[in-house]
DNA sequence: CCCCGCAGTTGGCCTAGACCATAGGCGAGT
DNA sequence: ACTCGCCTATGGTCTAGGCCAACTGCGGGG
C-alpha cells in the first residue's frame, strides 16, 4: 500500500530552504552504486528485479533509471535490459568543418545525407542570410557521425543563389566547407554559435538512436565570410548525454 | 516533418526507423497549442482538468508537462498552479567577471555566498591548479543571480598559497577578478570552458528555484594568467531552461 | 540445414487512485 | 478589525497492475 507509513518519507527536517528528497532519487542513489561497480556495457538488473530488491514499485525504478539515461551513465534496448553506457565523447567548438574536427581528434568523420531540397526563405531565414522573403534556399539535413556513432543531427542553410551547382557538387567531396573554398573561394572567417538545453523528440531520438525525451543540446551556427557577409545557418542537435563542448577563450579584443 | 500521426497510437507501419509516438507527446503538442495561446505568466488548466479534456490520465498529463518545464516553457509552482514561463536568457562565453558579463546585458548582477572555505587539494585539483596535493585551497560556492533570478551555482577553486588574504578581500569588492587584478596583478589571459548537460540534484533545484531533474547546463571554466599558470577552477551549474549560451568563434591561429 | 513461429524475458506505455505538501481564501473567534 | 485555523484546489510522489513491443532461444517443419 501506501509505503512503510509514518517514517520520514520525505526529508521534511531542517525548514532553511533544505530540498526535499523524493524516494526515486534515494533509488537512483542506490542504482548508481550498482551503476559505478559495473563497467561499460555490463548489464543491470531488470527493472522488476531491481523495484523488489530497493523495495519499490517499477514506476519508481524507472524514474530513477531515466535520469541515469538522461546523464548518459545507463543506456536501455527495449527486450534486451539495461546496460552500463561509456564515457561521453568531446566536442570541440572552433571554426572548422566536421570532418576536420572529427580528424584532428582520431575519429572517423561520416555523413550520411538524410535530406537535400530547395525551400523559399521565410523572414527569418532572409534575415540570417541576407537574402529577400522568398529566396531559394538550399537546405541540407545530415546525420553526423563519429566512428559510427551517431553524433549530430545537423541542418545547414545556404543561399541557392550565392552558390549554383552547390548540391550537385557535394556528392563529389567529403567537406561543404572544402567545396566553398574550391568551388567558389569563400573562406569562414567567423562563426557565432548558440548553446542551449533541449529535449530529444521522436524523431530526432530514433535518428540518434536514444530515448524520446532525453536531454539533447541545441547548437547553432551562424557563419560569415571574410567580408562579414552571412554564409550559412546551422541548425545541430546532438545527444547531451554523449558529448561535452569545450571552448578555448581569449580577451576580447577591444 | 513527421508529425502527422493520425490515429495509431503507436506507428508500427513502416520499418524504416520511423519514430514511434508515445500518446504522452501527443498531448504535449495538445498542451503547446495551449501554451501558445496564451501570454508568459498566464495560468494554464490545473492537471487533472487537462487529464478529463485531453482524455487521458493525470500521469500522462504530468509526462507531457514535465518535458514543457524541462524546455523552460512552463513554471510549475505546488499549490499554485502551472504557468507560461518567460524566455530564455543569454550568457555569453567570453574572458569576463559575471559582474562585467551581467552588465554588458544591462542586467543587475549579484552574488549570494553560501559557502567558502579552504580545503585540501585532492589529486585533480592538484593536477588543475598546478600544486601539491594536501596544499590548501580556497573554495568559493556562489550563487549568481542576474536581475534577482538565480542565474548559476559557481564553485570556484584558488591556490591559498599563491592568494594569502583573499578570502578577508573578497568581502570589500564586487567582483573576484578585479581583486586579482588589484592586489595581486593577476590578469587572465586564457580559459578553456566545458559545457555539458546534467541534471538538477535536489540541493541544486532547490537553490535554482526549480525542479529535481530538470536539464542543467554544466560549464567548467580553466582560467590561465599571462605566463600561463592556471589561476582558477570553475564549476558551474546553470538552468538550462533559462539561459542559452553564446560564443563567438574566430579562425585558429596555425 | 535453414527458416518459421511460439513462448519467455525485458523494457515501454498507460491507467486509476491514494496520500502528501503548499498556497490562498474565508469564516469563526478574539 | 485582526488573527488563527480550517477547507479546498493544485501540484508532488508513489503504488499496483495491465497490456504492448522488441529481443532471444528453442523446437518443429520444410
Amino acid at each position: 500500500m501506501t509505503t512503510d507509513v509514518s517514517s520520514a518519507q520525505y526529508d521534511t527536517g531542517a525548514p532553511g530552504g533544505i530540498a526535499r528528497v523524493p524516494k526515486y532519487y534515494l533509488v537512483k542513489q542506490q542504482v548508481l552504486d550498482i551503476v559505478q561497480a559495473l563497467k561499460p556495457g555490463a548489464r543491470m538488473p531488470a527493472e522488476r528485479v531491481l523495484a523488489v530488491r530497493l523495495d519499490t514499485s517499477r514506476t519508481t525504478v524507472r524514474q530513477a533509471l531515466q535520469e541515469l539515461v538522461g546523464e548518459g551513465r545507463l543506456d536501455r534496448i527495449q527486450g534486451k535490459g539495461t546496460f552500463i553506457a561509456r564515457p561521453k565523447l568531446y566536442r570541440t567548438l572552433q571554426l572548422t568543418s566536421h570532418t576536420e574536427d572529427m580528424q584532428a581528434q582520431g575519429l572517423e568523420p561520416a555523413s550520411r545525407v538524410l535530406d537535400i531540397d530547395h525551400v523559399e526563405a521565410d523572414e527569418k531565414l532572409s534575415c540570417l542570410l541576407d537574402i529577400d522573403v522568398g529566396d531559394s534556399v538550399l537546405r541540407i539535413e545530415r546525420l553526423r557521425l563519429a566512428s559510427g556513432e551517431p553524433m549530430a543531427i545537423e541542418r545547414t542553410h545556404l543561399s541557392a543563389r550565392r552558390f549554383p551547382g552547390l548540391r550537385e557538387s557535394l556528392g563529389r567531396h567529403r567537406s561543404l566547407y572544402s567545396v566553398l573554398a574550391d568551388a567558389y573561394d569563400v573562406h569562414l572567417s567567423e562563426a557565432v554559435e548558440g548553446i542551449e538545453t533541449s529535449l530529444a523528440t521522436p524523431h530526432e531520438a530514433a535518428l540518434l538512436e536514444t530515448e524520446v525525451g532525453v536531454p539533447v543540446m541545441l547548437l547553432t551556427r551562424h557563419s560569415y565570410d571574410a567580408e562579414g557577409s552571412p554564409v550559412e545557418w546551422v541548425r545541430s542537435v546532438y545527444r547531451g548525454s554523449r558529448y561535452k563542448f569545450v571552448v578555448t577563450l581569449m580577451p576580447t579584443a577591444d
